[in-house]
DNA sequence: GCCAGAACTGTTAGCGGTAACATAGCCATT
DNA sequence: AATGGCTATGTTACCGCTAACAGTTCTGGC
């Protein structure tokens, strides 16, 4: 009597509703626990369900339902730990409410944002939680007409489409600026991507200037990095700069990977580190656990972030609120061991 | 005359049709560039659906046309650096197929596992992408019938359920085991994790000890943790085995991770390496480029893993093949500057 | 001028589910 | 016995789009 599933034609539920002897309604119903279904059905089904290996189809439910369990999450990057951390914020958030994160990256390039936020509209997620707040006007009339929750994040510096939740890049940048000039340094150089779409990058650097220009001070010196081991080129860029401007007595670097790799190149090199030179970065990552000296960073609430967010799109979030929330969160030094103590 | 898109209600074929006057098959056939359509309807067609804002309903599309651009991609983790760049392969080698990878990741666990499985296959992939040949029955089961090409990735000691892409990793160790014993080192450590889930570091294990076994000999000492920052792990285990069994003479991690945390601590305490002791991880993670001296490793082949899967799944490799297939990839030995050379 | 065939556009019938609304059976009330 | 209110199940009409087929007009060849 056992019948063996057709191999060729994928299962409906037409089938189940043939093998347990009940109308399709009911096995959609016990599938979705919704609606009064006995025990006796709810058994028949779930048995014939479970004997046949069917597993739904998500596609004509959500057509007929209009309800898709997806949230669309778009970011640029997963090779730098930044995302990954956020990622996982949003997820463990989004456990509990049926909701289903979706992940679309970027590579930092806004055309390739615009193409991965249309594939995700165009599947009609509850949600959308995009990174940044600069996007093509293409993007932002997709965002602005979606008619769905839209949550950016990392960054608060600007005006957000709907909802925002993140940082201030701009005062990260002058805090940091204000934290140095505090310690007793005046011979500052940056270290950073050369990302022209690394807004976020580009605004701590903003914000950083903006700060030292506060006490009378311009950045001594600069240099620039793409593509390769970031570690690595920390160690490259470390060695330019201070070969190129010796008497820098501080560098900035615009991410805790570069920075790692300075402080190491620094270490190597006997450097007095942090009298004759003071390093900082940028992230909080927890790769630095593990270097010889503890870098001096500010952590960007990633995981913090991705909570909020989630918590937001899934309706969880200051449930009277109508319009568009902006939530910043503060980020805090982490002096280090590479920041001379006051 | 211009119509603003009603905010309220999303757009359908049926608004681009009365915004065009063309019937809504013939928008449809515009939209997706197939079939014959004048060059002037065309024209009106994209200009009202750009005017509206359409973005068409992909649900709708896939259940009409039974088709669905999606492969599920289904990895453990993606904060240790090794996965994201299997998916760089898999993204890239897709790009132009018209096949959009969707990551799903189970934290090495199998429940998770058939749960993010079970969810993907419900929306009715074109293929899947998966870690690993182990897999729960029900897991294992909807995989042989879900009627899709299944492409298990990075290992291969195992029974594919259709198509395998990876490298043997009892083989690695086995060979890593080799080279060790070439170089002249006797006294040899094993530091790993705790992970009962992570089948290839066991594998790896497997064949190192097999290889030592060769040579009449065995692991002089063990070591393994679970969770925490990697390289600062990587550090605490080192001085612990090296204070528990102070004559090892070398010590073999089961990532780069925790091996460049080991690195670290060695210089630290000014241990000979590789003279007095050598090291080695496993992976060849872009990473240990900026470390003080280049860790022996061996590299995994993920790229590369990623982009033949990605062929498999879209038909692109070896077309005359029916069944599944599996290829092996040999990852090769780099020796870096922690095993002494012959 | 007629016809085959291409080029273009429209019509119809689903895809596999679910919302909304029947309907049927059963029990406790009145 | 009739009424009402459950619970348990079935029926019908779509959701928004596309495959398949059915026109219709436009070509060019003879």
């Amino acid at each position: 009597m056992a019948r063996i599933p057709d191999p060729k034609r994928t299962l409906t539920l037409r089938d189940v509703s043939e093998a347990s002897g009940v109308s399709e309604m009911t096995v959609s119903r016990v599938l979705r626990s919704r609606g009064d279904v006995s025990d006796t059905t709810r058994e028949r089904v779930l048995d014939a369900a479970r004997k046949l290996g069917y597993v739904p189809n998500k596609i004509a439910g959500a057509l007929a339902s209009q309800r898709v369990n997806l949230v669309g999450v778009i970011i640029p990057s997963l090779s730098n730990m930044v995302f990954p951390e956020v990622l996982t914020g949003i997820s463990e958030t989004l456990e509990d409410t049926g909701l289903q994160p979706v992940v679309g990256v970027t590579n930092y390039s806004p055309e390739r944002e615009e193409a991965v936020l249309y594939e995700m509209l165009s599947w009609r997620p509850s949600g959308v939680i995009i990174a940044g707040l600069e996007h093509s006007d293409a993007s932002q009339a997709m965002l602005a007409n979606a008619g769905i929750p839209i949550v950016e994040i990392m960054d608060i510096d600007g005006t957000p489409v709907d909802s925002a939740v993140g940082i201030s890049h701009r005062r990260a940048g002058l805090e940091m600026a204000a934290a140095i000039i505090a310690a007793g340094y005046r011979r500052i150089g940056f270290l950073g991507t050369m990302m022209p779409h690394d807004h976020r990058a580009r605004k701590r650097l903003d914000g950083f200037e903006e700060g030292l220009a506060k006490a009378g001070l311009t950045l001594a010196d600069r240099e620039f990095y793409s593509g390769g081991s970031a570690l690595l080129k920390g160690r490259e860029m470390t060695a330019a700069i201070l070969s190129r401007t010796p008497d820098l007595d501080f560098l900035y670097y615009s991410n805790d990977m570069i920075g790692a790799g300075g402080l190491l190149y620094c270490l190597d090199k006997g450097i007095d580190i942090p009298n004759k030179l003071g390093l900082a970065g940028f992230n909080g990552v927890e790769l630095l656990d593990g270097l010889p000296r503890r870098l001096a960073t500010m952590d960007a609430c990633r995981y913090e972030i991705g909570r909020i967010a989630a918590e937001i799109v899934a309706g969880k979030h200051r449930e009277g609120v109508i319009g568009g929330e902006v939530v910043e969160l503060t980020p805090t030094l982490e002096p280090g061991d590479t920041i001379r103590r006051a």
